[in-house]
DNA sequence: GAATAGTGGACTATTTTAGTCCTGTATGAG
DNA sequence: CTCATACAGGACTAAAATAGTCCACTATTC
């Protein structure tokens, strides 16, 4: 529990690869080929982001979407807020009137304290650091190299 | 967004209800009358902590729930873990094989890094700490702080 | 043995999430 | 100038999770 949606961690995905094209424009289908998600999906995810600011585009031919700020300047908080709007861990605590129960309610204080710790997590890592993770899954990874391996040699 | 249901929110009201009738038993007619909450819903709430250890039940006439321990020993991450099950930020942090992207994803690492944290911080709140927010103003906060300062010395 | 109160699970309705599709617009190449 | 490319925006459907309800059953007390 507790957990994002799946399109934010699909986001996520997105974002890295965007990164690693560092050099140049990556196209909404590329990104798709390359993060083995479904295209629309991508460019639903991609229009978001840009409408955030996280990624800037470029129309008509030859264009296509890039990171807006260095990896090390985004944080997991930015993704989150761009993709599932702003973090409230309950329903009551973003916004006064939601609950109905808010006069008989003694506990939204401290989920509120719990929720800027999370926040301050969110905030503490960044796109660079999520890229940085060496190691998906050790077996996983050994295979693939043994297949390339056997593609190249 | 990243929030927990309605029903877990709810649930931290039902046991703070149980831990201010800590002399006796609760009903769940009475949690329910007390909260505001309709009384199928508490019923399944108190069912579902019952199950998890949160509360002990006694059957029959004057039957009721109490909470199984003080509240202090009772911490945030507990009663997510009884309604929710186990935190996990990502679908695929929980267990290898869901997402079927694992061999091209490289930023599962990080979550479950922020998993983590999020895990501490839910950790370092009881249900008492959630019983002493009587209100979420920071005026109030900020008065019981000069009142402590004020009773140490 | 009648009333009270929890147990278990099934069930429906609602809401949220995920994913798709289509129409429109800007840009660059030929 | 025209066509192909590729983003923009939003409507729409499908699928899943959540919330809430209901009922038949069991245990306990009076
Ligand atoms: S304000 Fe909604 S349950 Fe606390
Ligand atoms: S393992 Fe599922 S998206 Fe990373």
């Amino acid at each position: 529990m507790l957990r994002m949606s799946k399109l934010t961690d699909y986001g996520t995905l997105v974002l890295a690869q965007l990164a690693a094209n560092d050099r140049g424009l990556s196209t909404c289908a590329s990104v798709a080929a390359a993060t083995h998600l479904g295209q629309p999906t991508v460019s639903k995810l991609l229009k978001l982001l840009a409408r955030a600011g996280l990624v800037v585009s470029v129309r008509g031919a030859q264009g296509g979407y890039a990171l807006a700020r260095p990896p090390e300047t985004i944080t997991a908080a930015e993704i989150l807020d761009a993709l599932e709007g702003p973090v409230a861990i309950t329903a009551c605590s973003s916004a006064v009137g939601l609950c109905g129960l808010e006069g008989h309610c003694r506990v939204g204080a401290a989920w509120q304290r719990i929720n800027r710790s999370i926040r301050v997590a969110l905030e503490s890592v960044t796109l660079a650091d999520l890229l940085t993770s060496p190691d998906p899954l050790p077996a996983e990874m050994l295979e693939r190299e043994l297949r390339k391996s056997a593609a190249t040699g």
